[in-house]
DNA sequence: TGTCCACTGGAAGGGAGGGCTT
DNA sequence: AAGCCCTCCCTTCCAGTGGACA
């Protein structure tokens, strides 16, 4: 055997961390520390399922990274373990951010369900009516109860998920012999105030709230994993602690607090240091923010590229405020140029309230008096990064036309 | 004090594209 | 093949509005 390209690279792997996949956000651990109380509360509202009786229905709020996918996953397994035939209860976990239309949610669930291939539902194709029927029939061919957990709930909302939520909390209504409850979560507290009064009191019929990891419960959280995907002694002792403060003071995120360590790691074993440092943490900070920002940018539309780039090249003129009506001018030059489709004005403003959303640009509605009401609009992010990932086929002959000087900069 | 601008925000609907059903 | 259905992206329509200016 010859020498490969990868030896040099794989000798240098693995020297710091013993078992990455103990730092993956999707790792879930044995133990989930700083929320037995938490635990202890789902599990006694959910324990009457193991006597076939209907548990409440649940509602589960807490910030991003405060344990709720975790905690429930957790509970999903112990719940098969004290059921393992799913004689008396079934766990359904469906995760509404991937698929957030009515008819994607109903079609997981009924997967889960419907265990014979030969009567699943279609992916696509029948009315939702007949999705409804369907799933209701089978839940009632066996006696027991179903819980069907739906994460990120709030995500079905915007796509005119009432429907949806009437379906699942009046199904009992229905059954004759099985039940169904529903767990919900979400991170969007306000998340109940656009429910139909009906819906939000059987959904809320119980709530569990997680709070924030303080920054003790962090470094705790991160110290027990260190422990498990790291060879002793490879941490600097100030790491720990740095990670914490940062995910703690943005909103006690475990999640990014993990990432944080994770990503740490990575760099210190790619540049071959031996110890992992303060200073590959901040430059994990770093990567991270940058990633996800070109991540978010990259899989943009076309058309919200040409957006965005319309307001890049509105902001060239550092004098005047940018508004809508500015940009979409220069975004029908831009199409032109392009040859693509022109949007129209009302599409192109929804587009900027998009770009908003994701953190991207800055848009707020603000009235300049007698000339109108419109959004303000400014760049989130350096323009030097958006212009070099946006610059893909689609603007190598708009860049070409509009400056050389430009291209130079990247 | 009222006017009036340049939109915003919401709703409704079209139509293309996926696919099932008969 | 014709008739349905659902989703996504988009257009059309319209009432509503904060505040500079007359």
């Amino acid at each position: 055997m010859g020498e490969s390209i990868f030896d040099r690279s794989i000798n240098k792997r693995n020297t710091l961390i013993k078992n990455r996949n103990i730092l993956q956000t999707t790792y879930i651990p044995d133990q989930l520390p700083h929320r037995e109380n938490e635990i202890n509360n789902i599990v006694e509202i959910i324990t009457p399922s193991l006597n076939k009786d209907k548990p409440s229905n649940i509602l589960i709020t807490g910030k991003t990274g405060t344990g709720k996918t975790a905690v429930l996953n957790y509970i999903g397994k112990e719940l098969l373990k004290a059921d393992p035939k799913e004689e008396n209860c079934s766990y359904i976990y469906v995760n509404c951010e991937i698929v957030d239309n009515p008819y994607g949610i109903l079609y997981n669930i009924s997967n889960q369900v419907i265990k014979d291939q030969n009567s699943k539902i279609p992916f696509t194709g029948w009315s939702l009516d007949r999705v409804y029927e369907t799933i209701a029939f089978h839940l009632d061919r066996e006696d027991k109860v179903f819980i069907i957990v739906l994460d990120e709930i709030d995500r079905i909302l915007h796509k005119n998920g009432d429907d949806i939520f009437y379906f699942l909390t009046t199904i009992n209504e229905i059954l004759k012999k099985s039940k169904v409850s529903i767990i919900g979560i979400t991170n969007n507290t306000k998340f109940t105030e656009f429910l139909t009064p009906k819906i939000k009191s059987r959904l809320g019929e119980e709530k569990v709230v997680f709070p924030p990891y303080n920054p003790e419960q962090l470094q705790d959280i991160l110290r027990r994993r260190a422990e498990m995907a790291f060879e002793p002694g490879i941490l600097d002792e100030g790491v720990i602690p740095h990670c914490a403060a940062i995910s703690a003071q943005v909103s006690g995120d475990a999640r990014k607090a993990l990432d944080l360590l994770r990503v740490a790691a990575d760099i210190a074993e790619r540049n071959g240091d031996n110890v992992i440092t303060d200073a590959h943490v901040i430059s994990a900070r770093n990567k991270i923010e940058l990633d996800a920002v070109i991540e978010v940018i990259k899989t943009l539309p076309s058309q919200s590229k040409i957006v965005l780039m319309s307001i890049i090249k509105n902001h060239e003129d550092k004098t005047k405020t940018v508004i809508t009506g500015d940009v979409y001018a220069v975004y029908r030059e831009i199409c032109t140029i392009l040859s693509c489709v022109v949007l129209k004005e009302k599409r192109v403003a929804d587009l900027i309230s998009e770009l908003d959303m994701l953190g991207i640009i800055h848009a707020r509605v603000k009235s300049f008096g007698r000339n109108g009401r419109t959004r303000e609009i400014e760049l989130n992010i350096n323009k030097d990064i958006i212009e070099f990932v946006i610059k893909d086929e689609l603007f190598e002959p708009m860049l070409n036309h509009k400056s050389s000087k430009q291209m130079t900069l990247m």
